[in-house]
DNA sequence: TGTTTGTTCTAGTTTCCCTAGAACAACTAG
DNA sequence: CTAGTTGTTCTAGGGAAACTAGAACAAACA
């Protein structure tokens, strides 16, 4: 269901935290689903249970998913927003580097930087 | 000359790269310029030298500088490319992420993906 | 009631970042 | 050729963050 890198220079609990936020954004993840136990995706992603609930309660402070005990992490409804313009201008901005061939992390700056 | 903000949950070195990154994508470090001597930034910045050297060979390997003893850190020659289209993409990107209310970390996560 | 699931606590290891000082080698300037 | 500048390399240590580990606990569920 997720993939995680321990090679990656990103923190693992980062990582998760991206994919689900991917996920949600994506409508890969509808609102109302339940991302699995806390213990279960540890133990398939090989990784211990704090770095999972970690990853869990980031999500939660970010407002995307419901995080309780005995419930579990649902997936709360975004703000049902059109993202078919914005995935367009986004794959413009990978074409146009990769037609450059700028590395990613100077296009990555460029789009933080815009983004402040 | 550059700015560092020890606060930041961006490392200080990484700090450093992204600002001469942007400023040679963006045409304000010219091609053979030369940049400040490490022991003198960092005095600058109020950091160790190591923290600077550091930023400086990591730019190196990405091609942006070039690195000698006694010479310095001097601006490579980008091949010369057009940004133009680039930035207008990039700033639509954020014009959109903007109008959504978008958290920068979701379209930062969307454009690395895109890159991928 | 028993199970599931997140919450909280302590604790230890590892890795990364940053600082610090020193000696050294390549290059420049005079 | 000499003296100063600048990056390179080395050792060293402090501090923070990430990850792991185990345990007890509370809320929700079946």
């Amino acid at each position: 269901m997720f993939r995680i890198d321990p090679q990656a220079d990103e923190p693992l609990f980062a990582q998760l935290v991206s994919q689900v936020r991917l996920g949600v954004v994506q409508g890969r993840l509808a609102p109302g689903e339940r991302l699995p136990a806390a213990r279960e995706l540890a133990e398939a992603l090989d990784v211990n249970v704090h770095t999972v609930l970690r990853a869990y309660q980031e999500l939660r402070d970010e407002g995307l998913v419901d995080l309780r005990r005995g419930r579990g992490a649902v997936v709360m409804a975004p703000a049902a927003v059109d993202l078919t313009s914005l995935r367009a201008a986004v794959d413009r901005v990978a074409a146009e580097a990769r037609a450059l061939a700028l590395p990613p992390e100077t296009v990555l700056t460029l789009v933080k930087e815009a983004l402040r």
